[in-house]
DNA sequence: CATGAATGAGATTTCATTCAT
DNA sequence: AATGAATGAAATCTCATTCAT
């Protein structure tokens, strides 16, 4: 009934087989179909935001018909929560790029954060507006919100497995890197989301670097303080 | 029906008041009513988001009819809008409280807007939640968000208003203060939003002073660099 | 949101108020609206069946909005619930009709019985159709059918009141009065179904006659045997 | 569409036979299909009801693809129709067990069929339960139901077959041998729709054995009255 | 023969809005 | 001014059916 379901087919042959079955021909079709579905679905979300999209304006974006919608996902949320994942993995693939460096500086790395934000804002303008909105889904009533907190959660995370090794001998104190990784990802999300308001694309890029400056030295002071 | 006659009634009203007639009980009573909706609508849309909210529910927490509504707003992004400017009222409010006074510092000023930002998320928590729900209203297509968008305009230029006389007697730099209005709000928007999935409130509370002196530090060294 | 919820209004009065509110004239409305569903979703389902029916055609039929419907009853099967309700207890009245005559013989109340059955079949024959498809929604899982089943319940329980006193001294055998319950239900049911495919409503007028009396004679010999 | 084409296929056999081919691996394996759906309509049906049923619960629970459903059947009351015939098929074979035994009386006539109906329902309780609920399409208007029609129409006559010649010298009175069949059927049928709501499995199988007795003098009165 | 992804007609359901009282 | 029953446009969702592989 779900396509997700994985076949359990070459199970039977428990030899070498590493090869994860390989796809179908169906199987492809399927998988592209819910790309289409996807690639429409984000750009609906961003245009309009996640409520006041339809399934219909999904479909029609996608070419495809709206039956095909729920072979794929189960309703609307669902396939938010899934580009809310997919989003959350680009950004963190950006964090991590510098990872592992061990020449790295505590300035250093959070320089590159506020650069991997700063691209990433750039170059998946649709994504970080989804996962602002994603933010939004910031209700008093928790509800069955939790497939949307949990990318955010992972992502909160990421920030602090980079910081938790300038944190010095100092026992590891959990809130205090939590508190930084809430203000770097506050101040970004925060910063594009107003600078949207009252600049110009143009004036946001440049806007944004001086201020790194400063907020990379205050976080550095604060991290070491 | 009735109610046209007690218009009537406060003709005899034997008061001089010649122009700005006091309230009729009609009047009164009608502001109540409006009030209660108010209140039912805030209560609704920081629980919910605007756009899940329906005017069913706001009425039925208010206790009034579905009719009552119309009466009072034309929709559902009517009283939202209301509830903004409000909310931002409260906000500018209280950063206008320091206002004025002429021995502050730009480092004074700067930590009075973070305690006013503080103050006001532990205070109207559901105000706070709805102005960043509306932020979040933050779609590429611009619609006809203006409603939206002005009351938040009017937050930056506050912020920048009081930030002006510290920029020395250099050139007044438009791009570099609503810079650091944005930089402002982001931080404190974003940096609740995304407390709120990692902390506990009290946690929240205790972190944001450390963050608070190095965030001031940093604007400031940025603001007079 | 929901009509039927009561209103509470005199309960603050807990003087002789007897009167159970008089339906204001809004109610009055709604009574009638509501009436003229339960009219069209009895035809339709009738002529139908229950799965077939859709919502659009009852309120077509009720010659009122689709959305009506919804104030009204939750769904379709709720209205069918509610139409076996009604139709139960119509039959059961009539089942009622002879009770409490001290006179009549225990063959006198089984022949009272397939008259009921039989006047009811005539003259409700939408309501009997209703009740045969809700017998029929006998599945072996059972589900939620709760709400179908009860009514069925109280109408054996009907037939078993009046036939207990006939049991004589002996102790209250409560299967033996449920078997006699059953067959009575089943025959009458049972028969008139079939005999709608093999037989022109005279026919089955005329048969019912001769079959009645050795019917009749049947369970007076089994029930005191 | 249907599977007519095997006739063809069987021309590669290179055997004599120029009538009854005998099955083709093919033709086989098609017929095992063919059962595998059949069986678990059957299945689906009884659990859910014919209208709540749907294509893929059917091949779902048979393990095939959706589109063999088609290539078998033409639709769901296609399968439905077929199944129906088969259950009547199991009833009418069971109540000619005992046929042209020409020492056998009325009564052991009536009694058999009595057994005969309470084994099927025993034994084959999801083909009962679809025949009860074809019988349920019940429905005023009369629509294309004649697929489902014959079949019971069928049953009535084989049991006015059996009957008829117990009806002595007089002229074969049509109608008094329907009834006699429309009454059988119906206290069967019904007395176990009803005795499903009311008694325990093991209540069931005792209490037909009272109730029978009684109910076969009954109906051998009338019929030689 | 078998498959299951894709389809879209049609059913269900929600909810903003009107309007008579 | 307040009410809430009625409405229907628009959204969600289901499922029988087709068709390329």
């Amino acid at each position: 009934m779900d396509i997700e379901v994985q076949k359990r087919t070459n199970s039977t042959d428990n030899q070498v087989s590493v090869e994860e079955t390989p796809p179908s021909r169906t199987e492809k079709r399927a998988a592209k179909t819910r790309n289409k579905l996807l690639n429409a679905a984000l750009a609906v979300f961003s245009e309009l935001g996640v409520d006041a999209a339809t399934i219909d304006l999904i479909t029609e974006r996608a070419d495809l018909g709206k039956g095909t919608f729920y072979r794929h996902f189960s309703d609307k949320y669902d396939i938010a929560g899934e580009l809310v994942e997919q989003a959350i993995d680009h950004l963190v693939g950006r964090l991590r790029e510098m990872e592992d460096d061990p020449m790295a500086s505590l300035e250093d790395v959070l320089e590159h954060f506020l650069n991997a934000h700063y691209a990433f804002f750039r170059h998946h303008q649709d994504e970080f507006v989804l996962l602002f909105q994603g933010r939004l889904l910031l209700k008093l009533e928790r509800q069955s919100t939790e497939r949307m907190e949990a990318p955010f959660a992972q992502y909160l995370e990421e920030i602090e497995a980079q910081l938790t090794p300038y944190l010095g001998e100092r026992k590891v104190d959990l809130v205090r890197v939590r508190r930084l990784a809430c203000a770097v990802a506050g101040f970004v999300f925060g910063f594009f989301s107003f600078a949207m308001i009252g600049m110009e694309p143009e004036d946001i890029a440049t806007s944004i670097k001086p201020l790194r400056q400063s907020f990379v030295k205050s976080l550095s002071l604060f991290l070491t303080q």
